[in-house]
DNA sequence: TTTTAAAAGATAGTAATACTATCATTAAAA
DNA sequence: TTTTAATGATAGTATTACTATCTTTTAAAA
């Protein structure tokens, strides 16, 4: 993880990892604008001073949580199309991962990853929609959203080498598998599957709309 | 407008209309964060109290100009569209509106539809994406974006009859052609036109992506 | 023309938020 | 055993996000 994420890594510490635990907690229970670091330090019963000494403010932790879960994504897709020659299905494995719901990892005890892809789905866009996403990204806060993009790109090139947009492509597949769950829960008239709430509609979605531009060329 | 948006129409009194001047150059300026009530009233020559009797809070009011836009948009949709026959032509022409920068429109003096523009770029999603989008919803704060969907499903469907996800694939179109923008420009590693930054690039990305679609139908 | 009601201006006040600072205590590494 | 890093405890400030009230202006109805 990038030092510039933190002020103090919260891995390293049990008081750390609490934040990150109840963070995820709080934030998954109350939404980000209802999110403060007073009401963290008294779940997990410390001092907001404390929680300061950590991260920089709420946005930052915020984003903090974003590079952990595209990280954490990557790592991932890496993992599951690791033995896989086709190009067509390790897109097609990117896009189950994408766009369904997440089970909890056990290899990390203090993040409920499916939480926190719940998060990402309704708050991510929030870290980088900012006045100062420049500055933050000069910081390379964003790295693992683009390298994860990155890698997808390059397994849209290997599906099609001449196709002229992989990095747009793979960015607006992250993006799609996102809001696109968002509104079939909330605003279901903006998609087709707003009554079944059934995340497979997403990927069934996603597919077509990317094979058909393979298919194409 | 939905009488729900606001609390007196701020489009029957000059301080209504310089309300919604003034918050559309200060959220342009400094961002929605940055942006207070406070701030508005000493913009305007007013006071904090003032700004309250015409919206509830800030949240209100970026809903208010997101509402606004959408409508502005679909307006503009069903003007540009209206004696063409051909759909395709039709989802080309939408397209070309969604993703391109728009010039201000003389009719109505107190809005720069340029920066209401890029305004709903960098904030307009922070509209719906809540705690409490469902209870926005019910109070029908998102029927213009929702009518907008609608229309350009609309347009699809007489492209390709038997598409099975015109709506997924309208709220798609114009959640892309605004992120896709804000990429290029502040994080352009995700797309593949940073360098240009050159708006008709995501319009020819879009046309790639629909058309694909369309003809393999 | 006068009345009256709606809108705007002026001022004050509160609870919560987003911090910063300081000093004492505890735990762990040298 | 000393030193240092981390934490705890407490206090304080400026700003934010409101609510309340009272007066003045404006504009329309009587």
């Amino acid at each position: 993880m990038n030092e510039k994420l933190f002020l103090r890594n919260p891995e390293q510490t049990e008081l750390g990892k609490k934040i990150i635990q109840h963070a995820i907690r709080l934030i998954h229970k109350n939404g980000f604008e209802h999110f403060t670091f007073k009401k963290l330090a008294e779940d997990i019963g410390t001092t907001e001073a404390g929680i300061y000494r950590y991260f920089e403010n709420k946005h930052r932790l915020l984003i903090y949580l974003t590079a952990w879960y595209w990280g954490w994504v990557e790592y991932n897709v890496v993992f599951i199309t690791n033995n896989i020659t086709d190009p067509v299905i390790k897109l097609k494995k990117v896009i189950q991962l994408l766009a369904n719901t997440v089970k909890d990892d056990d290899k990390t005890l203090h993040i409920d990853e499916n939480q926190l892809h719940q998060i990402i789905i309704a708050e991510g866009s929030k870290a980088y929609l900012t006045k100062h996403v420049s500055e933050d990204n000069k910081e390379q806060l964003f790295k693992p959203y683009k390298d994860l993009t990155a890698v997808i790109a390059g397994f849209i090139l290997e599906c099609m080498p001449k196709y002229k947009y992989p990095k747009s492509l793979a960015s607006s597949i992250i993006e799609i598998a996102h809001f696109q769950n968002f509104f079939m829960h909330h605003l279901p008239s903006l998609t087709d599957f707003g009554k079944s709430k059934d995340e497979s509609k997403v990927v069934a979605f996603l597919e077509d709309l990317v094979f058909a531009n393979l298919r194409k060329k």
